[in-house]
DNA sequence: CGCTTCGTGTTAATCGTTTAAATCGATTGT
DNA sequence: ACAATCGATTTAAACGATTAACACGAAGCG
């Protein structure tokens, strides 16, 4: 692990200044055929690769993006994560990640770090409610998926109040008498938005909304399984049930399952985010679902258009449109 | 965006020298309590963050550790990602996500920027088959998933022979006559080693190895699909399969149920890599898996050996485990 | 009293780049 | 013939931290 070479070194073997060194490696001055191609020849062979430490402490850029989520395990990310890499590839910046596993003080403690690291812009998925940390930075930010209510931010969302009216319309649309629904924490937007896309639906074509089929719970699995298994315990049991979340509803098909029920015949079911498995599924499943992929670019290209324009644009929102892919598994 | 503090500013309102800011920031030396409570007032008072690129420039440190992986949306990747991430934070290192998208080039090219990153080290899985710009580079690497044949590299992989092994030996026991193979690309090791454990399988026990069993194809969902379609179309037909790769099996499944054919009874499956996903579809799927948190957190925990050790140490190679997971659909 | 020791702080060089300003021949124009 | 111009290159000052070496007054000691 010897040490790197610099551009003092090249500078020196070739017989010329690090001015010249520099000039040639970034094309910005005119430097003569002769004294480029030895230069050339010199770090070719010293194996030189230059430390762009020193050039982005000079320069003052590190075309370094900041992503702040809560854990890349969970299935909506990675599709994300992947548009925004791309994104940021495609203008020559570079992604450092880290995870909160929900944690504001992670969350926190991580955004001092990458502050500290210089990175032009950051996009944060929000570990909980606790978002003053966020107040007075003054990097470029990019608030998706989970957001704070304030519009003084710059957000990509998807239009989680329609994803749930639309989903919810769309059961009672096909006569499902009692509708249920699998919510997620009412503290955060994503929670509270798609508990009430539900209720304003049920609302809106006469119908009560009956707290017995409303089941609030953690976005996990195990929650998701615990939550169903209750809402079957009332009397009379639902005969639709839209489960807000990917997590909610693969715990939630899972315990449907397990207890020998019958989709749609027993209950109609309405799942959340799709998956190449919701096909496969007996039967395959509908859902509400989004574009990650697109959503995961339009992050990325508007935390760059923020970095380029020195963030004196106003605060923009963009909301992604929910798309019901409608299967066997409710009314069709 | 105005422009952030420096030390400089607040050893000048403090009315000390850098050098005793830097003290007291890192706690490098004594300082009185007075001029300390001091120097940290004002750095509250300016929101003071220090500026990692100078200090890891003058220190020669970024704990900074890069990933070059194909794709993030592959599902095998973000459970180990977070184990390596969790890894990687425990002991104060930070991660910057290059994504190859299996391009050997774009690969080579995002070495590049890492290197100039000063990255401390570096974990890979290949993109390809091109290894040779890995050759001389003086920071320490962990190969895994797909990783070189030579063994002069620290790798963390997972034992593919022995999971095909395995599999086709469970599927034998149960009496399967023609047991066919959704078999990788033969320019990997995970696509080479998984076939070689099939045939070992076969010939161990005493059966042929019929190519009219045996499938190579990509590792994607729709060449799955395609190669099990193919499989069906053999005289006679194979009454067991094992798909050899997480896309694979979702292809080869989706075929099959499409298809109309029945698992297990017209033809049993097994199929590779474990998600909650393979405990809802019907029936089952009785798959191969792998710890692959536990990976990701090994992956870790060897880069920052090596990174500590300055890459003194020997080569390693950590092999985990394949673990048979049998469920409804094939024999148990 | 003179000498060492100790606790606090400061000075200034350094890490590896970039770049405005200066330098220096050679060429050009009149 | 002489100043002006031009192209190629060098000089040297940043960028914002760390830290070895040093300075200085107070305290300890025989």
């Amino acid at each position: 692990m010897k040490k790197k070479p610099t551009m003092q070194d090249v500078a020196a073997i070739a017989g010329v200044s690090t001015a010249t060194v520099s000039n040639v490696i970034n094309n910005t001055k005119n430097v003569s055929e002769g004294t480029k191609r030895k230069i050339l020849e010199v770090i070719e062979s010293l194996d030189y690769i230059p430390n762009n430490l020193a050039k982005s402490l000079k320069m003052r850029d590190t075309k370094l993006i900041g992503l702040l989520i809560s854990d890349i395990a969970n299935p909506f990310f990675p599709p994300v994560v992947r548009g925004i890499e791309d994104s940021l590839a495609e203008n020559g910046y570079n992604l450092i990640l880290c995870e909160t596993n929900s944690d504001s003080n992670l969350e926190r403690e991580n955004l001092r770090v990458l502050l500290s690291r210089r990175i032009e812009g950051l996009m944060v998925s929000l570990a909980g409610s606790e978002e003053s940390h966020f107040e007075n930075i003054d990097t470029p930010l990019v608030f998706f998926n989970r957001v704070p209510v304030s519009d003084q931010y710059n957000k990509v969302q998807v239009k989680n109040f329609k994803a749930a009216y639309v989903g919810t319309t769309h059961l009672i649309g096909h006569d499902y008498k009692r509708v249920a629904i699998l919510a997620g924490p009412q503290h955060l937007n994503v929670g509270r938005d798609r508990l009430f896309g539900y209720k304003e639906a049920l609302l809106e074509s006469g119908r009560e909304v009956d707290s017995n089929y409303i089941s609030i719970r953690e976005f996990t699995v195990a929650e998701g399984y615990q939550g169903m298994k209750e809402l079957m315990n009332q009397d009379p049991k639902p005969d639709a049930v839209f489960t807000s979340n990917n997590a909610l509803t693969l715990g939630a098909f899972q315990f449907l399952k397990d207890a020998g029920y019958r989709i749609p015949q027993d209950i109609a079911f309405l799942g959340y985010d799709d998956t190449q498995w919701a096909t496969i599924v007996d039967p395959p499943i509908s859902v509400v679902r989004y574009p990650m992929y697109e959503m995961g670019q339009a992050i990325g290209a508007m935390i760059i258009g923020l970095v380029r324009s020195r963030g004196q644009e106003p605060s923009r929102t963009i909301a992604f449109e929910p798309e019901l892919v409608v299967r066997k598994s409710c009314g069709c």
